[in-house]
DNA sequence: CGCTTATGGTTCATTATTTGAACCTTAGCT
DNA sequence: AGCTAAGGTTCAAATAATGAACCATAAGCG
């Protein structure tokens, strides 16, 4: 692997820590030698991207990664964009409505609006949605290339309930039943008690950039109010995509970089 | 360089373009072969660092600094912290109040407060606070560790107005004064016409990691108004180290980690 | 329509950087 | 003091980065 690939997962397995670490344990982690480990941290210290606190002499995510998210969120604020109607898909559904984001090989989970009930299904900012066994991996995977779903499938699935589909071959009849009916759904497949529809926001062509998902206690969720659920994520998919990429074109935004140059 | 060091510099001249970049233009910009620009370009875009767009090619900040910037500030919450007390500096003193973080070996704005009058100074978030030519550089390095001062005072400074002072022995005075008074001023260091204070957040260790700065209008300015300026500068700094590093330590803050363990 | 130019992207022998075992240093503990 | 564990450093050996030259594609133009 690329020693940056070696630094960039570095950061990430800082990243998914709960609390700040010491040089041993993140090199144990990430499987380096003390030395690496420590020229790593040293040199994504320059750049901002970790600090070492100088008391404990532990190191967390640095302050970098705050400014170059400012200013990709003022370039391409998918959140600000996606927001308003997560809130009113939740509003609307009253079950906890949470949508993620492609980003370096992983879906993970950027926004999350709650249910207002008092039984409802929690989820976390930042957790990551594995592909075969969550409505959300399942709506983005259906809409990838040929390719990619193959490349997918190759990789074992972890087993996280006694419902979760695991052989590649049943996986690739959801995927297919999630591009037939334009949005998936997931019977338990993480967590039990849990159903879950989704669909996915994609670029204008066609590329899935992340979901919009319901969750919702498996034991007061009908057949219909499934389908109704997922006719209403596909809705707000669509929303956000058209919003997001669509022909209102302010300087700056993806939609016009043909048409300026 | 190290490798890290360039992909990581790479990174930062792409953030600081005003529009996404081509393969051609990012390697003329770094210096860097073609070649080993694109290696970058993949190597980051495989952890979610940058992003290519599928129409155009160019490439932009990916997704992945945001999901680390929500991951920071949900543990560090600088800016939660802050961003009261610039309020409340700017409406208390009717100029425009701006915060600073020194990230990656630089001073940059990180919130901007603007003052309610109709004459008043703009300051951009994201813009970089050189040194020795603005109030929140000079108290910035004031506070800094000698050895620090020194390094930094080799460097040659670039002169920005014809008050920009640019000699390292005046610029050394500056310093001095600065931490004998506890603030910064800068005469039109930056800009003509404008006259600004700062006073460093420190660590209870003592080390700055950023400024509150006051920016006014030097016409209608006053010596008495400047001192003024600078004691509620100092007042708000103290207070967001105070709350920051402050006693009340909630589960993750820095303050207990070394009771924790 | 074919030629030219510009840009994105790729290859592979050469070169420079990364690597890690062993070592030193410091801080807390008995 | 002596012990332990963690942070931090060194330098020969191993490995990954480099970049000149290459190909592919698309736009501009006589």
């Amino acid at each position: 692997m690329s020693t940056i690939g070696k630094a960039l997962a570095l950061l990430d397995t800082l990243s998914r820590l709960d609390k700040e670490a010491g040089l041993t344990d993140i090199a144990r982690l990430c499987a380096l030698d003390k030395a690496t480990a420590r020229r790593f941290l040293v040199e994504l210290e320059k750049h901002g991207f970790v600090e070492q606190d100088a008391d404990t002499r532990r190191y967390r995510i640095g302050s970098a990664p705050v400014r170059l998210a400012r200013i990709r969120e003022a370039r391409f604020p998918f959140l600000r964009v996606a927001i308003p109607f997560i809130k009113a898909l939740a509003e609307s559904s009253t079950e906890t409505v949470h949508l993620s984001e492609f980003s370096g090989g992983q879906l993970s989970t950027i926004h999350v609006e709650d249910s207002p009930r008092a039984h409802r299904i929690i989820v976390d900012v930042g957790s990551l949605l594995p592909f075969h066994a969550t409505a959300s991996g399942l709506a983005f995977l259906a809409f990838c290339p040929a390719a990619e779903i193959d490349k997918a499938l190759k990789k074992p699935f972890e087993k996280f309930t006694e419902h979760t589909v695991v052989e590649p071959q049943l996986v690739r009849g959801l995927l297919d039943e999630t591009r037939g009916r334009g949005f998936s759904i997931s019977h338990q497949g993480l967590e039990a008690g849990v159903i879950s529809t989704a669909a996915p926001i994609r670029t204008p062509s066609g590329r899935p950039i992340g979901c919009v998902a319901i969750a919702a206690p498996l034991s007061r969720t009908t057949k219909t109010a499934i389908n109704e659920f997922g006719a209403q994520a596909i809705a707000a998919a669509n929303a956000i995509s058209e919003k997001y990429y669509g022909s209102e074109r302010p300087a700056g935004t993806i939609a016009n970089i043909r048409r300026t140059d």
